[in-house]
DNA sequence: TTCAGCTTT
DNA sequence: TCCCAAAGCTGAA
């Protein structure tokens, strides 16, 4: 917003002039002058945090600075030379391509949260005031900025410039509300506008000015409406009748200048006067606007005006760049022009300071200013040298700048690259007060991820400490994370990483951020989505298929009678025992829903079996890409490429089929954490049978975590009893319980289903086959399970091949039908849950489990 | 490629 | 008592 109008356009040593601004500082009017701002300023930040940091990276740049000094000083000037003939072959191409037939329109609304504010409350008019809270100020108005207060200022520091100061705290629905109406008007102009914040936007008008030739002067007339201040009641249509006089005392149009001049008196740079010929003299309250760009974007602005009582300004050029520059030539409520010419363009860009570019900051300002760059001259000047010291990317921006380029075509931004949420606090050092907040603020995450359907596979944790230093830790995982659970789980590790590096000092934090980056393409979730479906025939549906997915994947099994898988058939006894053994009892253990979850609802839509041998379709289950046309020989050669570049990893990035060995759960988690707090936990298998199934699970010190699609089962280890623990760890699966268990008060008090889970020495159930095993030998109780997941899958993948025609094999044996061939098998390797997710802190140390290998290939 | 930090808006 | 969100760049590993 109008941080760009107030960019500091003077160049400071100190790390704080930056706060300064234009100060107008008109004679006659109250307020300060640039010494004595700088003074109130200096004095309220000296010695502080904030300002101790803010001279550390100030020094930071210095070294940046001297480092390419250095730099420039071992160059030779053959060196140079060459570098001016590749650049200025460069110049000479990028100068071909010159385009100067857009119409860009930048518009800017001046000082748009606070003349919002001022519209609701017209008091506010003639008084300081700023949007934001002590804290932050986001914008403020005019009145104020005489005093030095600006955009992302401090409040308390506002208070000091200007004790009157009134802050009134932000109010986004106002401006969305406002800022939905300014868009309708920038649509007529270019429905494909680019919105940049609520308050900029991007216009190309070429279409529209081609087209407004052709209208008739009815099309372009406007009638001036009156502005009577309501609580944010606007203005009515410009065209509307009922209009009174602008003199009138109820006309306050425009909101936010007092002494601006009012719309259609506006002095008009001598730039973007038009040509007379142009504009038709208004009549009594109507006017008529020309058909030139300056004409039609005064009277987009003419518009905002009469529908909002607020004012905005304009730039137009012939590209984005100069655009945005121009509109903030005439700020507040002014536009300027630069005609589409060349030698137009070229006389604007001559004395245009950089730092007025886009793009350039504080940071590139200052390097540039030490190499003696302060104008768009200079850059072009020294162009070659620039060629040399900085990157491809930055000196090919800093090329097109120097000769007045940017881009012509408005394009909206591609696909969001990640979503994060950040909180600022008050110092938080207790771990536990941190581990919550990075809860709460994964929660808040995993909502907004979910309104937009995304999930990604990098998390990172930013830090910020009492002493403002920042720090970011990313971890990437092999599955994709969006629930609070999933987030939590890789995010609490990498927290966990940073309040051990500290300790036995507290972590001392004032803000703490999360974001998920990494997101998978739409291509990457349809694939994710045919491979899961196919390896997985019991996910609740609404985890993995939506609805109309699911109906019409049920719709096309319709002709083939249901198929129970092997372990379908299993979950389906127990389920039936279950329910037996519920029968009566308060709190029945399994809802309705959770027993439709345990019917194959989401299976691979399947094509009858000769569809299937017409069209192969051979999706790797590694890389989840569909191989069309491939033959098998290179399909299983892709998978084993494919299994050589994935990463080991622990199982969480098994297809959904493979998790189903994941009930056999060790809860040793990588050995670190043998100080488990539950009583015989350690190292111990604890084999969980949920009514509902297909979980990760993650265990910490402290914390079950269950974690399935978009639930989250946690389990507070600490406060289990070893004797109830596996009956609330049943208890809170079978009813598909979503809420943090803490505390025994929170435990769930029904009856349990007795069957489902057993914990410790006494009693181990084979979670496959369901039995019960006389051992307590860890390595013979997995040696059952293995045997009896090897069956279950051999089993069930003949019924698949009878179901679908679909020839499959088990790797580690000949292949059920005899045709297969073992030679270029290929190979899928279910891990045990050794780990779940990297720990940040011993990435590398991933923990393999032997066994229970599972080589199955696709034929 | 991934990560961490920085810059910019 | 000095914000928040997102993207892009850069240098290092």
């Amino acid at each position: 917003m109008d941080q760009q109008d107030e960019k500091e356009t003077a160049p400071s040593n100190d790390a704080f002039q930056y706060r300064m601004g234009l100060n107008d500082n008109k004679a006659g009017m109250e307020g300060l002058d640039k010494e004595k701002i700088n003074k109130i300023i200096m004095d309220a930040t000296k010695g502080s945090r904030f300002y101790e940091n803010e001279l550390k990276k100030d020094q930071q740049v210095k070294q940046r600075i001297e480092k390419i000094l250095q730099q420039k000083a071992l160059l030779t000037s053959s060196q140079i030379s060459k570098a001016q003939i590749q650049v200025d072959r460069m110049a000479l191409e990028l100068e071909r391509r010159r385009d100067l037939t857009r119409v860009i329109v930048h518009v800017d609304m001046d000082a748009f949260y606070a003349a919002v504010e001022m519209r609701s409350n017209p008091e506010l008019k003639e008084k300081p005031m700023a949007v934001g809270s002590m804290s932050m100020l986001s914008t403020s108005n005019y009145l104020a900025r005489r005093f030095g207060v600006r955009a992302a200022m401090p409040g308390f520091i506002a208070k000091k410039l200007c004790p009157n100061l009134i802050i009134v705290p932000l109010n986004f629905d106002k401006y969305r509300e406002v800022s939905k109406e300014v868009r309708e008007i920038f649509a007529e102009y270019d429905p494909n506008f680019l919105p940049l914040s609520l308050d900029e936007a991007y216009l190309d008008i070429t279409d529209h000015l081609e087209e407004r030739l052709t209208w008739p002067e009815e099309r372009r007339r406007y009638v001036k409406a009156s502005i009577v201040q309501k609580d944010d009641s606007p203005a009515g249509v410009a065209t509307s009748t009922g209009t009174c006089e602008p003199e009138q005392d109820q006309c306050t149009s425009p909101v936010l200048f007092e002494d601006s001049p009012s719309f259609l008196n506006e002095q008009t740079p001598p730039q973007s006067l038009p040509d007379p010929a142009d504009i038709e003299e208004p009549t009594e309250n109507a006017v008529v606007f020309g058909t030139s760009a300056e004409e039609a974007v005064k009277e987009m602005r003419f518009r905002i005006e009469q529908k909002t009582s607020l004012t905005a300004s304009a730039g137009i050029a012939p590209n984005m760049m100069l655009a945005k520059v121009c509109s903030d030539k005439n700020k507040p409520n002014g536009q300027y022009v630069i005609p589409h010419d060349r030698q137009a363009v070229m006389d604007f860009i001559k004395d245009l300071p950089i730092r007025k570019v886009p793009g350039i900051g504080k940071v590139t300002e200052k390097m540039l200013q030490a190499l003696g760059v302060t104008t768009c001259t200079d850059l072009y000047q020294q162009r070659a040298l620039l060629s040399l010291l900085f990157s491809e990317i930055s000196w090919h921006n800093f090329l097109n700048i120097s000769l007045g380029l940017g881009s012509t075509h408005i394009e909206k931004d591609g696909e969001r690259k990640s979503m994060s949420t950040e909180r600022t606090f008050s110092e938080i050092s207790s771990a536990e007060e941190q581990y919550e907040l990075c809860r709460e603020l994964c929660k808040d995450l995993a909502e907004d991820l979910h309104k937009e359907g995304l999930k990604g596979r990098t998390v990172t944790l930013k830090l910020k400490n009492v002493k403002f230093e920042v720090k970011t830790r990313a971890s990437t995982v092999s599955h994709i994370v969006c629930t609070e659970g999933e987030i939590f789980c890789v995010a609490k590790d990498i927290l966990k990483a940073e309040i051990e590096a500290v300790s036995p000092e507290p972590l001392r934090l004032r803000l703490m951020g999360v974001r998920v980056s990494g997101f998978t393409s739409e291509e990457d979730k349809k694939h994710q989505k045919s491979i899961t479906s196919f390896l997985c025939t019991n996910k609740p549906a609404n985890k993995v298929c939506s609805d109309a997915t699911e109906k019409a994947v049920q719709e096309r099994q319709a002709p083939y009678p249901q198929r129970e898988s092997f372990f379908n058939q299993k979950r389906a006894a127990r389920q039936q025992e279950l329910l037996e053994s519920s029968v009566g009892t308060a709190g029945t253990a399994c809802t309705s829903k959770d027993q439709n979850a345990t019917f194959p609802v989401c299976e691979e839509p399947k094509a009858g079996a000769d569809d299937a041998k017409e069209k192969p379709d051979f999706t790797c289950p590694i890389c989840l890409m569909k191989q069309r046309d491939w033959d098998l020989e290179a399909f299983n050669k892709h998978i084993d490429e494919c299994l050589s570049k994935s990463p080991s990893s622990g199982f969480s990035e098994m297809p959904n089929k493979e998790k189903h060995f994941q009930r056999k759960l060790t809860a040793n988690n990588g050995g670190n954490e043998s100080d488990i707090h539950t009583n015989n936990l350690k190292n111990k298998m604890v084999s969980i049978t949920p009514c509902d199934d297909l979980y990760d699970f993650v265990i910490d010190k402290n914390t079950l975590c269950a974690i399935q699609g978009d639930q989250t089962l946690q389990i507070n280890l600490k406060e289990c009893s070893s004797k109830n623990m596996s009956q609330d760890i049943s208890n809170s699966m079978a009813l598909g319980k979503q809420a943090v268990l803490k505390g025994n008060d929170k435990h769930i008090k029904s009856t349990p289903p007795s069957t489902s889970a057993s914990v410790g020495e006494s009693t181990l159930i084979c979670p496959v086959c369901n039995t019960q095993q006389d051992t307590t030998d860890l390595t013979t109780f997995n040696r059952h399970v293995d045997i009896c997941l090897n069956k279950g899958i051999l089993e069930e993948l003949k019924e698949d091949e009878v179901n679908t025609g679909r020839s499959l094999a088990l790797g580690i044996h000949n292949d059920s039908t005899g045709k297969g061939s073992t030679s270029n098998k290929s190979t899928l390797r279910s891990k045990r849950p050794g780990t779940t997710h990297q720990n940040p802190a011993s990435k590398k140390a991933k923990t393999n489990c032997a066994g229970n290998t599972i080589e199955r290939f696709f034929k």
